[in-house]
DNA sequence: GATGAATGAGAATTCATTCAT
DNA sequence: AATGAATGAATTCTCATTCAT
């Protein structure tokens, strides 16, 4: 108390806030409807205030993309509680994919700021950094399937890679036509992947 | 009437060339750095004079995107002659992948309209025309490598759209980080997706 | 006609009118008031526009400099037909005092232009240009009133400075404090200086 | 009474500390950088407690003035101490030349609020305040040197209207162009001026 | 007295589109 | 068909000022 006398106000937690009024505007219309104004407006907060808050817009949408990959892993996380072997990588997998509205929603922030990344290397820098922790818990995970199933199977970051890209590619698949695959078929697909690295998967029983 | 017929010739072959001058542009300063001022000035023709040839900017992007596709299917076509069974399929899909400059651009420009269609429905019909044609493609070229190979292997059309989502992914990671995955690296991938679906490829001999 | 089919606008023409209505917005509201869309106003013309013809706002403000220079120039030249001498020197330097109240707003503008060159380098180089210039042509009016006056009197280069100088803070006084110094009181103070240097003025006579 | 007084004399070095913080932003980064926000980080405060002490951004700016004009004439009643006639006029001006860092940056700040007090009354009275005094104490001076000199030259207000005037040109000189100008250069000047109206200056001899 | 959050207006610049010629 | 001038809205960012604590 004695230390601050100005308005109490948590600003990590206010500069969360508005990564998120970020998130749900781009989800609603798009990182190029993902205006200062609009985000200020989906905050509940003014205009103004958001330079109080960051840098720039970029800056904006960095925190959105770490809160978004930080969402992702997190619920991945603790779903994997008590798991172990093939079923916890495909556990992770499952979680991974975008299965219901929110998972939709989340593949096409993704893919926006796939987009965006190409013009800017920050944003770049820091989807890169996501991938890479991804890829090295899919590679732990890997190791564990294939211990349990005694297979002398192939190097686990090039299973760990197949798996991205087919997740990927899936994901843009929901982002851009969220009516025309269904989970089901998701699921189906990463079976077939993980059934060519050798693993067998609940869904094949 | 003559007049007339060369006068339309002239529009479309004019409409193309714009188009082209878009994916130039695209491919050099992003889809953020293509505005019609920009496009028209790679054209080399007035700014102005766009509005006789397309309606609108999406309308130029429409027509890029397609121009775009029809490239890359007009690349894998040639490169069939001859080819069948595995080798075709193989063939298909090594030619499909970003694996020089220019394929890396043309990732790019891929992943810049997946994020632009996302809030434009015209355009992500545009895409997903595209995607059913290359999927139907492939399912034929899979019934041919499964006939050869006498497999009674999984359905061609699940074959086919896992192998799709691998190289979507694929493209994405080329597009934003082109010198962090090699050519060998996404042959590789992609024979051990292939390999999954029992298709013994040339690498692995 | 057959070269250009656009509308008949004389680039360079308009370019100088904005440039104008630059100067006329600075005369009137102040440097800090002279906005782009303040001079568009003025200049009776959008907003927009003036991306068309100046590629930043401190592209506007060089060529509003370098018209308020060459506006000064061209009156001293003007009025210097058929004089020599100490005459002559006396008229150009009577033209550059700001006795009316065009001269004074010329003064503000050049005052305004002062304070905003101490943080623009372009801007500061401009001026330097038209400071040498306008040293020079001073020198060889000196050398001129010197030959006829028969002086061997000092460096004219160092006459030149201090009579510039001079004028200098003349013009800066009229710009801060317009009714506070009369016409007459400016003529007394050059014609002292001038005096110091051995020139016999008319006013002196 | 004594709680009251002390907080009184607290308000009024507060404002001057802010004021100086004032002068040194402004040295450093223009007027145009002299942002309230910007003022209140020099001076080690924050950001909402300058309206305490000041009511606008234009008040500050005006005890940044005052305070500016004070210290050089402080610096310059400081070195004539026991000088008299044409030495003590040629140590002050000697003193108000821009001969060193200090001295540039003074002159950069005078010239910044000279067009800064074009638009705004307040400042420009503050100005003309300390012109007044400033030319009263030089005609003082000059009177005292014509007396040593026996001379019956022009009137002290002319001589030192003029020398303002010249002192003006060159600080405006030396703000915008800092290398361009030597002091012996200004010596130089102001000596060939003072010699104008009879003075026989050290230099000289 | 002091803090820093908050506001809202206004700045330059960009751009798709329209229009007169 | 063709030009490029013109429009007006929109964008990010800045900032003096106000306010709740």
């Amino acid at each position: 108390m004695l230390t601050s006398m100005s308005k109490i106000v948590n600003h990590s937690a206010r500069r969360l806030e508005i990564a998120d009024a970020c998130l749900a505007v781009v989800s609603r219309a798009g990182l190029s409807g993902a205006t200062t104004r609009e985000i200020a407006k989906e905050a509940g907060v003014s205009h103004g205030i958001i330079a109080h808050y960051f840098n720039s817009k970029n800056d904006i949408l960095r925190a959105a993309l770490q809160r978004s990959y930080q969402q992702l892993a997190e619920r991945i996380d603790a779903n994997l509680n008590g798991l172990s072997g093939t079923a916890a990588l495909q556990q992770a997998i499952h979680d991974a994919l975008p299965i219901d509205e929110e998972g939709r929603i989340g593949e096409q922030i993704e893919l926006a700021f796939w987009a965006y990344g190409l013009g800017n290397a920050e944003l770049a820098e820091e989807r890169w950094r996501s991938y890479t922790e991804w890829r090295r818990a899919l590679e732990i995970l890997i190791r564990g399937a294939q211990a349990q199933e005694h297979l002398e199977g192939p190097d686990p970051t090039l299973v760990a890679e197949t798996i991205i890209c087919t997740l990927d590619g899936l994901g843009a698949q929901v982002a851009l036509y969220p009516d025309r695959i269904t989970p089901e078929r998701m699921f189906a697909i990463m079976d077939a992947t993980l059934a060519g690295f050798g693993f067998v998967t609940a869904t094949d029983i």
